[in-house]
DNA sequence: GATGAATGAGGCTTCATTCAT
DNA sequence: GATGAATGAAGCCTCATTCAT
């Protein structure tokens, strides 16, 4: 993924490595200052490296966002798939991925805040990417409803919709951060603002299904993972 | 509220009239470009003023970005108590004033996302009261919400989680416009996803309440305010 | 002339003023260091004025250098009709046009060397504008020289090409200027080098009206108006 | 003559072997796109060797530039003796001697233009070098007017000076090609423009031995030459 | 000897802010 | 009060050169 940025050095293991410097030090900086105050001198420094490196890892500042904003949301993306494995029950998984991707975005509100801010200075390009990104990403929890509805558990409802719902709930959680800790706890918002939105689309059936997986060990597994 | 920005010019009408200007232009340059990449030239320019003429009605660069903001929330939280004039019905008054506020979010996309994307430039101090008052525009609200509580409409819930629930999700309608416009529409997004989550919490009673007022004109009433 | 280059700044009598800062001081050093290690910030200093003012009068850095190479061309353009003014036979003119161009290019050897440096450096078109400029200085000499022959005074040849031979044998003295100094002077060098090209192209008739014109103070003359 | 620069290799047949990669290389770029705006990469690139190895041959950009116009005054200096090969007559050998300077400067416009161009950027050594080369080559035209003069085909005239005036002639074919194509071919620059400086001042002596030698076939031979 | 990654000085340019008019 | 020219700090980026491998 991150080849659609091109670098001047060619071995891509090193490539890989510069950026692992780089990458990490820009989303912390652009995190605490923003895109336009973080100076890619800062970034250089915080990476332990020259200004000039950067340049040879990167077209541009911009690029460095695009990569920061991939990264997160690529790591993001690979932490439901790990929460999911071993589950087979569908209300089940469509429980677990929704609960892991909000202890995801609880884990990396930073990020979460992040995208939301910079994602304007992106070029036009890099914003399909990085929203297609989001499509995929969101795909993830768009199949357990898609499994549940099919079993019969889950109303039928337009899926992408009722994803999108659990998903900027999950993000409200690091957007409203600095007020809703005030009010709730990350387990009482993810039980009674996010899952007792798709708990309310589960038809009889579902409801059974779902009170029996209920006695498992569910949310330790997840934080566990996360 | 304005008051909290110094200007050198004292006669306040006068102050009034020139942020009048600035405000608008700096609003819609700031949401086009974003904050950074707006000059105070282009401010004044498209205020059709000149660049020093900014300085003596705001101290700042900041000063302004704080003045567009303020603005924008203030001018949506007047419209909500509008769209209530006359309503008592507890359960329309919270069924109306969250549509108003979905459809005023929906009227001022583009400011929904310069709220996101630029507070982060701003003063803390500047910062604090913003977020004041955007608790200040949820009470409108949370205050619906209390008076259908207090009158056995609705069950015991936290008042405020379940406010931001639904204000969160009129921003997401802004913040995810991209990619929701292709999947529902804005009447379809409201009923769907916003009223249902209240709807939800109703008792009993206050469901036979809602049913009733369901038969009145409700949605055209809000859309015309808006 | 200078219209072609736009500046931020309107007032075009200040807009005068400041280029006729910036361009003697650009052509300075560009002479002196050449374009590309004459810096923005040195031009500034020489000329007085801060480094960001340049940019309020100029676009660029070749927007610099285009306005030195223009400024020399047209100053040089405006010395030959001067020296021109009042003599009528189109012998004497011709010979006069072509004395006073050479001492102009004496006089401007720096700026002569530039001009072949640094064109290389313009876009292009502006490089096309200085062409047409330079079209449009020999077209002062040329016409002198169609002058003589529509008058029978000189065989009949190709204009253009013979212009071209006197107006670069006039650069040559700033070019090689280096060595011929060493091996003449510059009265001789445009006595035996310069003139004696065109006086070779004369008729009998030519001949003798050249040397009728030769009793006058012709050198001393040019020398003065230079 | 490249021994003025050091290497840090020793093996100097190494060095002949790398610099015979790296100068032609900054000879095409540096006439394609000016010194200063070839990056020593580009050069390196285009020799196929690294950029670091540049630095073991060279010990600077400014050596390349000198290594290149040094090479491109060589290259044209062993013409012109070449074309003299087996002509005795003083006539012809002059004659032959300029045009065969003149079709070598046609041949390396390029070049011709770049030594113009760029010269300034060289140190002042090199400068030194690079003008005593010139020197050099005009010798193999001054010193066939030399032995006109003494065999009496030609007047009394300042040699070096002459000499210039056919060289220069020579050049500006190059500087001023952009405009003489347009007007003139070469062939008839040549003999309008070069060849009648010189043939202008033969002495009758001489132009009886001009005349004879016309026969000949000389623009061939020359042209066969480069 | 050869490579090419790394360095870091320095250039061009922008723009928030000031201030004389 | 209004103007807009002037300032100068600071940022992004390039590239000659070095040096570890």
């Amino acid at each position: 993924m991150q080849i659609r940025v091109k670098s001047i050095v060619e071995d891509p293991e090193l490539v890989a490595r510069r950026r692992s410097q780089l990458v990490p030090a820009a989303i912390k900086l652009f995190c605490r200052r923003g895109f336009h105050r973080t100076t890619v001198k800062d970034i250089a420094r915080a990476a332990r490296v020259s200004a000039g490196l950067v340049y040879q890892y990167v077209h541009d500042k911009h690029d460095l966002l695009f990569l920061a904003l991939t990264h997160i949301v690529e790591t993001n993306k690979q932490e439901i798939p790990a929460s999911l494995k071993g589950v087979t029950d569908p209300v089940l998984r469509l429980s677990t991925a929704i609960e892991a991707y909000a202890r995801v975005m609880d884990a990396n509100r930073d990020a979460v805040l992040l995208t939301y801010r910079e994602s304007k200075s992106l070029t036009r390009d890099h914003k399909e990417v990085l929203k297609s990104m989001e499509l995929e990403t969101n795909k993830l929890i768009s199949s357990c409803i898609e499994d549940c509805i099919r079993a019969g558990y889950m109303k039928k409802v337009n899926v992408e919709l009722l994803t999108y719902h659990l998903v900027v709930l999950s993000h409200a959680w690091a957007l409203k951060h600095w007020r809703l800790r005030h009010i709730t706890t990350l387990d009482e918002y993810i039980s009674t603002n996010i899952h007792s939105v798709w708990e309310n689309l589960l038809t009889p059936k579902g409801r059974q299904r779902h009170a029996q997986s209920l006695g498992a060990p569910l949310r330790e597994r997840v934080k566990a993972a996360v």
